[in-house]
DNA sequence: TCATAAGCGAGACGGTACGTCGTGTCTTACG
DNA sequence: CGTAAGACACGACGTACCGTCTCGCTTATGA
């Protein structure tokens, strides 16, 4: 499904798409929001954008591709690292911050998500794109809380430190209940702070 | 995509199928989970299954409405209550269970979640006979312990008490790293028991 | 197409069909007069007539053998020696005969033709169910002239004594531009009778 | 059956087919007097071409168009005026070109007169493009032979000048009993001279 | 200033899956 | 037992999309 290029998978694509390129994506999320992935084509891609065919496949080698950078086009410009000021405020703002991303690209990403089974690069992608962002987030966001003392070092367990994300995510994924405000209120107050200053056991 | 009847959404299919019908389903889900959701022909079922066409779109009108059946017959038997006796050994069972469940079917579980943004139909199925079993399962188990006095009722909050499946589910669907029994035994142990335990604000 | 019974070629089938059948047949031929060959289905056969397509098929085991019969029921009450009492006569009256025939069957006959191409038995029944009657006719008739004195037997060619049916089917079935009663007069008196008439070479 | 453009039904198609397209058409000719019309199927002829089924639906909309434009293909070529300065030896070319037009395409014209029934775009185009050809072919010939003082004008009847290819074709498609050199050579020598010979009535 | 090239739109092409429909066989249940 | 009803395997139909490819046409530079 994906052109992967075996030879080269570390490869990073240039992702400085031009403002036309942007315009290709932006029809592509477009169009992937309103229809899904199976009813989006490449033709009305570029027929609503007045583009060729040749053009979109000369810089996305196939759909999937093409639904990818799509995908990172319109997800890489969040996650910047909220510094509040305590770790209950900076937990919260991730969780805003997640709802946001995840209302406007529901569609979007189970598409994606349903290519990765078959293409290691895309699911990197994802990983590299979205996922990670979101684990270095809490990374720094714990750790600070750690310096600032609220909680101890002992409880950050990087297997389950996306909890907050993940949680957020299957339910606005998987379990078409999306996360509201409160959600995340809930899930931090009740939750991840119980967890996380419990004393070390 | 789907054949919705929109007049008669939620009139829920028969799904008790014949025997034929479950080798058919059978045959769908192991082709689904080999080769995935786009790669996989109603052709390619009806061959391997010496059926014939006519005979797939006769019960199921579309590729998705197939696959959404396959995906639950696959999963519609598992999700009994554990009933182990102690609170954290309910949640580890659920844990364990669900992570049986994703390791079979995550490929099936990424198409229908694709389809799921054009159907209601699908979506409220995928809720019913995946997601809502789970979370009568966490309902159950916490009601136990608390009639068992292990827990206190106030601490039992519909909007997040299926934290645990949701988890489990984001890291095998999205975040492309299974969970793990190890993982199960710290979400529990970690976060989920610190946080039933903790005495109600 | 056709269930060519090799080892028995020659063997006539029954024709002597029940009330029954005869109606099925009476639908076959009017929907074939309707919709033509391609677009005549057994199935509609049988619906029209609350018969079964079993019942259809254990008569008739396919629909080329079917159109065929219900082609010769249609068509074999004609063909009735004329008896005029004259040559011209009796050419004008075979000549108005194959017009009836052949308003009514165009259709038909040109599924049969197009099925000829692959049965022999089809086109043997072809042959012997309409072609050639109108043959005997012929030579019935000119012998008949013979005796009477109104020509010579040297003029009576076998090989082309058929000219005036053979011509008439032609305008109707391929030439599109269906025979009238002055075709006729005009074929018998200016081309047929002076060919008889002439004095033997 | 056919795709009709009920709003332009004289609008003759070009008919000027580029090498590509006389390929796709000389592949359907010859797979249709193979096996038939029911028997050819458009994918077998896209294969054999090493082409797609889309490329054969874009220039021709269904099978009957396809099988139309073969046959037009296949026949356009003949018919030219013979001029051998006499009119029996002009008949006699006349006929032995019909014979050989008949012994190639026989299969496909009974294709196709099938056809007729229901497009009257297939029919016209019959007309034009084999009875008609064979018609403007008998008028030049008849009316050199008034010229030449061999015939009466008054003798050529256009109601039943077209009785040599008309009988000629009738025995190939009809009567199963495929016309030779003999057979043309009798119909001009005993019938179609004599009537044209005789002195105006 | 013009030509040579590079990118573009348009869209035909080979391929392949879709979903529909008709044939001819078969089974089931009714009378 | 024969029949009506209709499911079934098979396979062709005609449609739509993917990814490749050729065309001209426009730009944008280099002589």
């Amino acid at each position: 499904m994906f052109s992967d290029s075996p030879n080269n998978p570390s490869a990073s694509p240039p992702e400085c798409w031009t403002a036309r390129e942007a315009e290709l994506l932006a029809v592509t999320l477009r169009l992937l929001q309103t229809h899904g992935y199976d009813r989006l084509t490449v033709e009305a891609v570029a027929s609503e954008a007045k583009a060729s065919k040749a053009t979109m496949y000369r810089r996305w080698p196939s759909k999937a591709d093409l639904v990818l950078a799509a995908f990172i086009h319109g997800t890489k410009e969040s996650a910047v690292a909220p510094r509040t000021g305590s770790l209950r405020g900076d937990l919260l703002a991730i969780g805003a911050s997640v709802c946001q991303s995840l209302r406007e690209h529901t569609s979007t990403m189970r598409a994606v998500l349903n290519e990765m089974s078959h293409s290691s690069a895309l699911s990197a992608a994802m990983q590299d794109n979205f996922v990670h962002h979101r684990n270095v987030l809490m990374n720094e966001v714990l750790c600070e809380a750690v310096e600032r003392g609220e909680i101890d070092a002992g409880v950050i367990n990087p297997e389950i430190w996306d909890t907050l994300p993940g949680y957020l995510v299957f339910r606005s994924m998987v379990a078409d209940r999306p996360p509201t405000e409160e959600t995340v209120s809930m899930l931090v107050d009740e939750v991840l702070l119980p967890s996380l200053q419990r004393t070390r056991s």
